[in-house]
DNA sequence: AGGCTTATGCCACTCAGTGGCAGATTCTCG
DNA sequence: CGAGAATCTGCCACTGAGTGGCATAAGCCT
């Protein structure tokens, strides 16, 4: 439909035609089910339906996506696939790990594609709070992620101690933790919705970390 | 069939006969699903097959239980019904809010039936290691939980600051990811699968979160 | 262009989960 | 004890998610 300007550029820097399709198939995927799902709800939308608006068989719906929740989890799947991808390649220098998790979380958020990505998590999210099957599966999703970083980390760095791999395992699900509760908040707020202030609240919920370790509770008056 | 030997004792204690049936109707539905599981696995049983096996109808079934993976969740859902009862009713001392909340975990595995829970609950964790729908429904009832406690919390206590809503929750929340833990620890070792054991690993676990705040990591040899 | 690889569409199928209704069982109160 | 109300249960038909198989079409390589 809307054809590039460019014909045909003499050395493409661009993916081969097919590989430009997938791509643009699954965009279209991920857009109409966002669209339909906020405008009907989760439950409110058929398969059938969707495959329908976005103009494919229910057949190729799942070569892309694993169940109905999935299209709707993308935005942050795709956030966690770049975490790993950071993980993969940044230093070991002597810092705390839940630090080093920290950045590696702030430098992918930094890597998601301008234009859309913020709106897309921000449907994602309010989605998630009112269909439990949403919420369960990116619940899960975030388990396997962390699994596959710890993977990553035992192989990549040295973790000192008998208890290294619980650290190590302890500080990733306390990544996530953080992540989830800055999440909370982002989408809570009326306004300013973007990736920055994603990252700056981030930090800051992380900074509260150490007074929910000692925070103490009097009886109500 | 197996009838009381006590066939109608003048000042009953015990529920009406209808309440008992539904019980023990519950429980089969229970033992049945984690036995046929663990033998043919969670996909390889359907529910037909369970309620012909626990001798119910398919709609019967799912007036005790929410879905195919719920009935195996039981024995950790009730684990979570008596955390939310003992944090009703348990005092609020000055303590740590951490620390209030293992304790309470730790009373309500004491509550949990002697007969056979842990021997359930291992079933149960081990099915949901293999079972991806498991897992998701697990982690999806945890944060459920973790809300109502929250809801709990937040009516009984005084939780100082601004910033003490986001605190009781992440220490909730810090709870949960410890829970985990231990059970994986104690899921994953061969024998001595008790719930004294449990509640022991449960604090050791606790006692490493210092260490998992502060650990570093230095580059792989 | 022609053959090879890969994505797509279509069809039929299994199984989880739901709604409705009729019949059985338990509770309650006269 | 017995009638009637309140539940609990079983059966049946139905929707919708997810899968396997196979034929066709589209992009790829030389």
């Amino acid at each position: 439909m809307t054809a590039e300007s460019s014909p045909t550029p003499p050395t493409s820097p661009t993916l081969p035609l097919r590989e430009r399709k997938k791509l643009r198939t699954r965009q279209t995927l991920i857009d109409t089910a966002l669209d339909l799902f906020g405008a009907h709800g989760f439950d409110g939308v058929t398969l059938d339906g969707l495959c329908e608006a976005a103009e494919v068989s229910k057949r190729t719906f799942f070569r892309y996506f694993d169940s109905k929740e999935d299209v709707a989890m993308a935005p942050t799947q795709d956030l966690w696939a770049a975490f790993l991808d950071v993980l993969e390649t940044c230093p070991a220098d002597g810092r705390r790990l839940l630090a080093l998790f920290e950045d590696a979380l702030t430098e992918a958020i930094g890597r998601m594609p301008a234009d859309g990505w913020a709106e897309r998590v921000l449907a994602s999210r309010r989605l998630a709070a009112l269909t439990p099957s949403m919420d369960a599966h990116g619940l899960a999703f975030c388990d396997r992620t962390t699994r596959s970083a710890l993977a990553v980390v035992e192989r990549r760095f040295t973790l000192p101690g008998p208890d290294g791999r619980l650290h190590a395992r302890l500080a990733l699900d306390l990544l996530v933790v953080l992540f989830h509760r800055t999440l909370d908040a982002w989408v809570t707020q009326p306004t300013g919705h973007t990736p920055d202030d994603l990252v700056h609240r981030l930090h800051a919920t992380a900074a509260e970390l150490p007074s929910a370790l000692t925070a103490t509770a009097g009886p109500q008056v």
